[in-house]
DNA sequence: TCTGTTATCCATAGATCCATGGAATATGGA
DNA sequence: TCCATATTCCATGGATCTATGGATAACAGA
């Protein structure tokens, strides 16, 4: 059946919205749309990620910019593809909100790794930012390197989850750490802090990511700050607070 | 294609999520929706509204209530179903908001009936308030009767749109009608001013509907309070402000 | 218990979606 | 110009979705 257009011709408005439901109808399509609310990112870069084949990846990105939902960039011979605009990551944002208040299986998956973190409270963006600014804690960027880079909390130090193993030593223990990762739904804070406490270290989560602090209107900085990873050369050991 | 469980067994975040999706990908379902969070109805109110067959609603239902955005109430032999929750009004209105922002197709519709009232100036929320306190204004609730019976800006008079024609010479001509209807996405109210202003009455619409003034924590009130509708018999034809 | 009403369930045929590999296109560098 | 890289386009087979009419189920009232 055909609901394209109404009698007169005039496309209806429910068939418009509905371009945007077949985006997020696919798994693969929300998850790389949620990347894209993080940083902008080649189709190579998007098929690894989400572990599809490079076509298929492609087609699916098809399906969201004929949504108008992401926009490109040539850069090269390369393509990169961003979110188009502020709306759209306030719609993921909404449909994970709907998605945790609704759907017990989604709470699940979040209380499982929660658990591990020993249910320690999360703080507060309002606390951080008052304990940040009397140098009490630390704060972690705990996803890639790519999204610490296209935007971050301001002093935050970049230590994505995959090297946090590596770089323990370099933490100071009298300081409490604060991680945050891509928002609410999001497991790479949660895991990080469950590791931390397994070594004895004070570490919470902030209460949700990076886009809620940007929708927030919070400032946001862009490119390395500090960055964590880049001390495997030695050159930079001090993860305290920024001076 | 299986994405359903990843490597462990472990239901998948995004996986879920898309439940959530499939429920916005079919125009239908959407319009569906869109009416739940203006008031509950049954199963053949619904298939009339949204000009469905009886079955091909009730399908449309299931799927709603498989991705736990819809639920049910059994009075007698018929079955009510309403939106689950606050979330899901909220969701709704973060998809209209992101249609309109992103797919110039909407903005086009929008456009066509906005013009029709000369572009008036839409009315804030603030500004209602302000105004319906000191009597300047009528408020109309121009939704069908069972929506304004499920929730209205109190002090509002239900006038559905269908029967705005007959009951024109009602209005008082020294006040000014405010309009509002289900949303920004919503045309009775834009319809409606037009028609008032054709007729030469002062008025403007609302600059959005019911659910954003619930959300925005306003008072609503329930059942009939004032029915132009019900003037038929002539008992009723105070169309001004409550005293 | 019987009947009429309301809603759900079911089988089916037609339409649409999806993953995939390989061809075609665009760009940069030799 | 020729080649290598990154991406899009395309044809295809298999899976999923939709609308529909008729069967079944739940319920109210006589």
């Amino acid at each position: 059946m055909e609901y394209g257009t109404s009698a007169d011709g005039r496309p209806d408005l429910y068939e418009q919205l509905a371009r945007i439901g077949k985006v997020v109808v696919h798994p693969k399509r929300v998850e790389l749309l949620d990347l894209l609310c993080q940083a902008e990112r080649s189709v190579e870069a998007l098929a690894q990620a989400v572990d599809l084949k490079l076509s298929t990846a492609s087609a699916h990105l098809q399906v969201m910019r004929q949504a108008r939902l992401v926009e490109t960039r040539r850069e090269g011979n390369r393509v990169y593809y961003r979110a188009a605009g502020e709306e759209v990551c306030r719609f993921v944002s909404a449909l994970g909100d709907l998605g945790r208040a609704r759907l017990a299986e989604i709470d699940q998956i979040l209380r499982a790794v929660e658990a591990r973190s020993e249910s320690a409270e999360r703080v507060t963006r309002d606390e951080l930012l008052e304990r940040a600014r009397s140098g009490e804690v630390v704060v972690l960027d705990v996803r890639p390197l790519e999204e610490y880079t296209a935007g971050h909390i301001p002093g935050a130090i970049s230590l994505p989850l995959e090297h946090l193993e590596a770089h323990l030593d370099d933490l100071d223990p009298g300081l409490e750490v604060v991680a945050y990762c891509r928002g609410p739904l999001c497991l790479l804070a949660p895991e990080a802090v469950a590791a931390l406490r397994a070594r004895g270290l004070r570490a919470r989560c902030l209460e949700d990511g990076l886009p809620e602090w940007r929708q927030a209107g919070l400032p946001v900085a862009t490119g390395i700050e500090h960055a964590g990873e880049a001390s495997a050369d030695g050159s930079e050991k001090n993860l305290g607070p920024r001076t």
